[in-house]
DNA sequence: ACCGTGGTTAGCTTTC
DNA sequence: GAAAGCTAACCACGGT
């Protein structure tokens, strides 16, 4: 069993062997859409990260001071995470329990 | 309301530092304000990640390779890289020779 | 011998850069020595993980419910974290009023 | 009084489920101990974690790229590894013709 | 027994 | 040049 769809290099486009697995056809443009889709989505994120540079960039020049502003962020951050972790935990008990 | 890590321990008002940065005051607000815009973009920037794993994930569903696929757009954005920068040495000759 | 990956091609002994890292001469020594140190290091490091592995086994055989242990683990970490993050918060503070 | 993530909410003592883990009970004292060889264990890991890295800071302030460095390691685990794989295909051998 | 998921770790990038 | 945060590969575990 092998799921080769995504075999590539792929000269011909012939059917030169039963086990050629699509190259080039109708999944090969199935891949290039998800690929296509991924790339959009990083940009996109590679945006945001811009833009959260940015902001760091503004609050500095205003005279705020950025490694205390991480650090606000990243408390805030695992206040966040913990309290959803927690949740989770309790979840877990009550199925431990069978109270799920 | 929650966890203000954001709000401030706030001594005394007075400069007592030239550089002070107007702690508990309306600086409090223009940082709480900065800090908020952050964490907004922090949380979409999550988001998007989730979106490129589930893309990868429907992929694979369809029986895609995913370490191939994550090789792929690996090598594609290195492609993109390359020419960036080789796009920008190419403004920089133009500024050189005053092409600018 | 085996696998001497840490064995240098080295050419000519000669200092034929001034910028020249030994290659090969008592440099290679010297990286060879840190290269087993870490190695050693790195051994203790994965016995360790064994470790607790066993220990997570022997408390699932006690009856106990690892994900459920994980998760208080995870939290006790955060704990501690979160307070050591505090504590440098404090600091920074401090010293942006000029306390330092 | 500190974080006791390890405390149980620990509703009634009794059996309300056979498949009840003594919760807040005997129980609780041997999960406490558990988790406390854990944490124990995960502390030496972190503090080998810091040698290794101390050690690249050295082998840095050498002159050496520790970059090269990593790759070296790297590779010798790789080498390491497959040794051991090796080995134990010939020991799987050796047992398929009775010479185990 | 395999797959999928989540956690961990190491390496890279960027900041100070 | 050092330190930190972010990202991406890796691995181990639990569930099906």
């Amino acid at each position: 069993m092998d799921n080769n769809v995504a075999n590539f290099p792929a000269g011909e486009e012939s059917g030169n062997k039963e086990e050629a697995k699509d190259v080039g056809g109708v999944g090969g443009a199935r891949l290039k859409a998800f690929i296509e889709r991924i790339e959009r989505l990083e940009e996109e994120k590679k945006e945001l990260a811009e833009d959260i540079k940015e902001i760091y960039a503004e609050a500095k020049s205003t005279g705020f001071d950025t490694k205390i502003m991480r650090k606000i962020v990243s408390l805030r951050k695992m206040d966040t995470e913990k309290r959803r972790e927690e949740e989770e935990l309790l979840e877990l008990y009550k199925s431990a329990i069978g109270l799920a």
